[in-house]
DNA sequence: CCTACCGATCGGTAGG
DNA sequence: CCTACCGATCGGTAGG
């Protein structure tokens, strides 16, 4: 049995001074999020500044005055979508970057890249589009969180391009490798058309087909990976 | 001597109401492209969203309602940057194409993405990065003349990306290599600092590296390139 | 979380 | 191109 004992919270054992409607307080913690979530998707279609407090209140079936008590101000629900978002992309590089690790570099970056294309166009994920979109919004105080994120996000990439360059199948230096490689993927939300012709695989095989080179030949008969 | 001779225009050849002054005359087709500039730089900074009328306005010392004895909406004004930033664009890849047109197809290129980056990056170029982030806040029908001039402008890349997939030097669709190497390219406007460390020559050298594959060798005995 | 509201801003216009 | 201004919108708040 895992018991939490952070010294801080005051134990809220038994519900003080809110009437106890059970329905409300099982969506309580959710009501956030569902603005959270709707401020993404309006963010994400019309932009942030285009996008009114009043629209995403009304889309989750708030009044107007409404999201200001779950959140400050409007940049604060912008960064709210941001840190989601990253929070949820780094679990799930995270997850991919563990299931492959056994695997050849080669495989790992095709992994690493799907996973990043599903993260940019998979179903529900707006927030990181947003992000990217939306970046130039934010005070740098109020972005500190996020970039923590973003450099564990980009921490999973470098060893492996770094492998990938000494094994000959990357050239160029390994910082502008990953930034133009990021900035060939995150512009997909310019261009790609997620009902269009393409697939995400077939991004991910064009990715891997246009920037890994082929194996550098073996040196001596017995070779076996270039070097030795 | 040429003559104008427009049937329309009732032939203003002694000014009518307004005093003589012929320094404000002189000025008087400037004062338009003092506004897009201004849009320009302001729309960089701030975004569009960001950036009111009235900021333009001053910025080229006029009152707030002026600008609009100029354009018709603050639309128009992203429009006409976006305009003559794409019809300068053009016209300086048309140039660097012409003045490469006998070298190899790997120096074109290199030409090529060299005067990409400038149209970005280079002294006064704060359109193209707008249109960039800015395509969005715009109708259909209002980009339908700045598509055509998209167009053109990657036109002229596509026949020498077609012959660098023919030589085995680019690998992958023709047509997405180039959507990936202009994402790559665009990319920059949110990370590359022009007073950072890495030129535009080192940028543009580092695309070459990255997405250049070698030649392949000839297929007879005598390899002189990797092997033997 | 709603009601009712404020204060400021902003694109745009009439009229000269 | 300026003066003077309108009308609407919008982020945010008090008070319950």
């Amino acid at each position: 049995m895992t018991v939490k004992v952070l010294a801080l919270n005051p134990a809220p054992k038994r519900p003080r001074g809110r009437p106890p409607k059970t329905a409300e307080q099982r969506d309580d913690g959710n009501r956030r999020r569902d603005l959270v979530r709707a401020a993404a998707k309006l963010f994400r279609q019309h932009g942030y500044d285009a996008t009114t407090t009043r629209d995403i209140a009304a889309a989750v079936g708030m009044q107007s005055g409404s999201p200001f008590y779950h959140f400050g101000s409007k940049a604060d629900l912008l960064v709210a979508v941001m840190e989601d978002g990253m929070r949820d992309g780094l679990a799930r590089v995270q997850a991919t970057a563990q299931q492959v690790q056994d695997q050849s570099a080669a495989r790992q970056l095709r992994a690493l890249v799907r996973t990043h294309l599903d993260v940019l166009w998979g179903p529900g994920s707006d927030f990181i589009p947003v992000m990217l979109q939306e970046w130039r919004v934010l005070k740098p105080t109020q972005t500190k969180g996020i970039n923590a994120l973003k450099d564990a996000y980009e921490g999973h990439w470098t060893p492996l391009l770094q492998s990938l360059k000494a094994q000959g199948r990357l050239r160029g230096d390994v910082g502008l490798v990953r930034l133009f490689l990021f900035g060939a993927l995150n512009w997909t939300i310019k261009w790609f058309d997620a009902r269009g012709s393409a697939s995400l695989d077939e991004l991910a095989d064009a990715v891997m087909v246009m920037w890994l080179h082929d194996e550098p030949e073996p040196e001596t008969g017995g070779g076996q990976d270039g070097t030795v």
